[in-house]
DNA sequence: TCATTTACTGAACTGTTGTTCATATTTTGT
DNA sequence: ACAAAATATGAACAACAGTTCAGTAAATGA
């Protein structure tokens, strides 16, 4: 009864289905444990941006986040498990960005523009973005598989959004795929150079990224409005968000083992 | 004498005055072992792209270039000292290009697609291309500072490149630097989606992100010449040239301990 | 208050890493 | 052909990784 009393409530957040795990979430306890989880996952997708996955190791993560590494282990199966869930967390807000574009009614390069100011937010804002989404091996098969098709479907969705603006006439015509890609490209590898403590804000980078990555594409560039009503980047520093919370409950399901 | 004959010719190369080791690139013996660096080099490049630096094993490097582990160390003097030629070796690639382009007598935009598809070329090329240079940390501070210089003036280069073009009104007015990351990023994180049995080759690739890259920096863009004067990309598969195995041999003189 | 669950920890375990060493094999110069 | 230099290797080493475990401290609920 005594060496069965460790890990018992990581063992249900992560082990068992996800009814439980979520029903877990109410209550003291569960919110304490969960608020944790998010903690170490803020602190290890620092380190994992700032230095890469294999290079950061467990301790790293656990002093970054004033545990000790034998507790990490209360909360998460396993290294390859916390790079999950930082890459998730990364995927599934730039994925509601892009749905949020997409029912936006506007042109094809406002779109656009909202979503790479919003890929730009998630991938360098200081506090809480884990580039970690940036990694991709190294990972169990089965975690590898649910990542890949979360990325696939975004890149699907901003080649979509390129591609409808080709056929209305607002773009060039291009081929989506490749455009996507070297858009991607230049957000995805600003996290190896943007410093926060740098000339630029996060929010400048992004409004000069927006201009000129927009402007290749557009059919009629002197009818960009270099200043989109779209609204700039507000609040560099941003909480979880509670349905943050809820999904890590509820992702449990992906683990394996 | 005997526990001294082995690694001495390694030695000669790496730790001795480049004086010393470039008179050893001379005769049979010295070509020999300056090929075999090589050899390791490209096998060492190319594991490094497809799996990351820590992630890649000094077995890994020595199964792919059919070697025993151990007498890697006969050409190197530790995975670092690897890791650190396969970065030089891309960046003095690029760095060339770009001073082709600085001579060539052409537009802005023609220079500019030069060191576009120079820059792919290097970092795509399936068989000797060595991306290496993406990675930066974990090397020993004083090779990292070498490396560093060399990606900064190429980096300048491009920004200087950019700023004329914007000078003499070919390009849009626009923070140079900035373009010149938004550039560079698409072109590096290539590395990480290309696949060399896919759909595009690395040329069709490069004719894409040019005409995108650069449109998004003309003034008037339809002036923009699809298909440039600019040579395309020739023999994709390329031998390692002389001067990179004299150079190999000079550069010895910067590693340490 | 007390018993039980939850949270946490120091130390140890296991596998892998980069690296070395003594030695064997091949090549070179004479 | 023979000694010396050069090239190559299997086995081992030390350091470090991720991880586990026995057990302690804290929180919870009655």
């Amino acid at each position: 009864m005594l060496a069965q009393c460790g890990r018992s409530f990581a063992a249900r957040g992560i082990q068992l289905s996800n009814n439980r795990a979520t029903s877990q979430s109410n209550g003291r306890v569960g919110r304490r444990y969960l608020a944790r989880r998010l903690e170490i996952l803020r602190a290890a997708g620092k380190q994992f941006r700032v230095s890469g996955f294999a290079e950061t190791g467990m301790r790293d993560i656990a002093a970054a986040a004033d545990l000790s590494p034998a507790n990490l282990y209360n909360y998460f199966q396993g290294k390859h498990e916390i790079l999950f869930f930082c890459q998730d967390v990364s995927l599934d807000r730039m994925i509601a960005a892009l749905e949020k574009a997409r029912r936006l009614r506007a042109s094809a390069a406002e779109k656009l523009r909202l979503v790479i100011v919003s890929h730009l937010r998630c991938v360098l804002d200081e506090v809480e973005g884990s580039a970690a989404h940036l990694l991709t091996s190294a990972l169990p098969p089965r975690l590898q598989r649910c990542l890949v098709v979360k990325r696939d479907r975004y890149e699907e969705g901003v080649r979509q959004l390129i591609a409808a603006g080709a056929r209305t006439g607002e773009f060039v015509p291009c081929d989506p795929a490749l455009a996507a890609r070297a858009v991607l490209g230049a957000l995805n590898w600003s996290v190896r150079w943007f410093n926060p403590d740098g000339a630029l804000t996060a929010a400048e980078v992004a409004e000069g990224f927006a201009d000129y990555l927009i402007r290749g594409l557009l059919a009629k560039p002197d009818s960009l409005r270099r200043h989109s009503p779209v609204r700039k980047l507000q609040s560099p520093i941003r909480k979880f968000l509670p349905q943050d919370v809820k999904r890590h409950a509820e992702a449990g399901r992906f683990s394996e083992r």
